[in-house]
DNA sequence: TTAATTACAGACTTAATGTATCCATGATAG
DNA sequence: CTATCATGGATACATTAAGTCTGTAATTAA
């Protein structure tokens, strides 16, 4: 039970693009040198996030990744749905019995962490954010 | 990032005991039938509530396991740190940097889902589950 | 058109963790 | 003493995470 190391990924590359270059795209190589990883598994983690619709990709020279529609829109839980899958974080016998009251309360727990990463975005993590790793 | 089958054992487990036999001990193998779970890997993860103080547990004929302390008070929380651990869902360059955004963020949304957690009581669910499964 | 650059996809390897079984040991009641 | 019960260690198996490698497709610059 913990987040994956691809969900740390994708945070700070999030993180880093919306500090670093809002605009103009970026390609993974310098994204994987800050974070001090392989660019070949970085760039998977970030084809999820473009099949998310949270980045936009683009091949070719001068390629790269660029942020995606309004920035200041995007929350942590969008990056980690993306990374992690939106599956419920408690699985018992399947059927989605309504009656079970294990199973809603640990539903609801959820949603509360849910809740809480919706409403934090990156963008006002940027703002602040030293940038100093 | 999900939660282990363990954990959801030690929940029905914990619930069951509650609801049959709040008081007078019961041997693994009952409690290994009603979820269809080996017994022998079921008191692997009672050993680790008894070590957490949740139950106490006896050898010897007529002992088993038995609800300790005050049972209204036992959360979800206490049952779920029992099994998965105590440590923080998300880990990262592993200093506790306080000045860190990101890690603070992530931290603040798993003590939200924590918090309901603690707030939620075994006790409560025993009362009214219908103990169908 | 060619060559360089870049993302993407699949197969693959390795490591870590979760799930489960088996058995030996020890404690306890009758 | 004996039957009953929990505990611990070793082991085996399955699943997932983490990472590598390589080829392919798309795009741009020369
Ligand atoms: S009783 Fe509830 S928590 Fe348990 S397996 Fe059924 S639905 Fe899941
Ligand atoms: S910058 Fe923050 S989240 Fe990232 S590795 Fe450091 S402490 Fe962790």
């Amino acid at each position: 039970m913990k987040y994956s190391k691809a969900t740390n990924y994708a945070l700070h590359t999030m993180l880093y693009m919306m500090a670093i270059s809002p605009d103009k795209p970026v390609g993974v190589q310098p994204l994987a040198d800050a974070q001090k990883v392989s660019p070949t598994y970085l760039s998977k983690i970030l084809t999820k996030l473009v099949k998310a619709g949270l980045i936009e990709s683009a091949s070719g020279a001068n390629g790269g990744y660029r942020l995606r529609g309004r920035q200041e829109d995007i929350s942590f839980l969008d990056i980690i749905h993306a990374v992690e899958g939106t599956a419920s974080l408690f699985e018992c016998c399947g059927s989605g019995d309504s009656r079970c009251l294990i199973h809603q309360e640990m539903l609801s727990a959820e949603q509360a962490m849910e809740e809480k990463l919706r409403n934090t975005k990156i963008y006002e993590i940027a703002q602040k954010h030293p940038m100093s790793r």
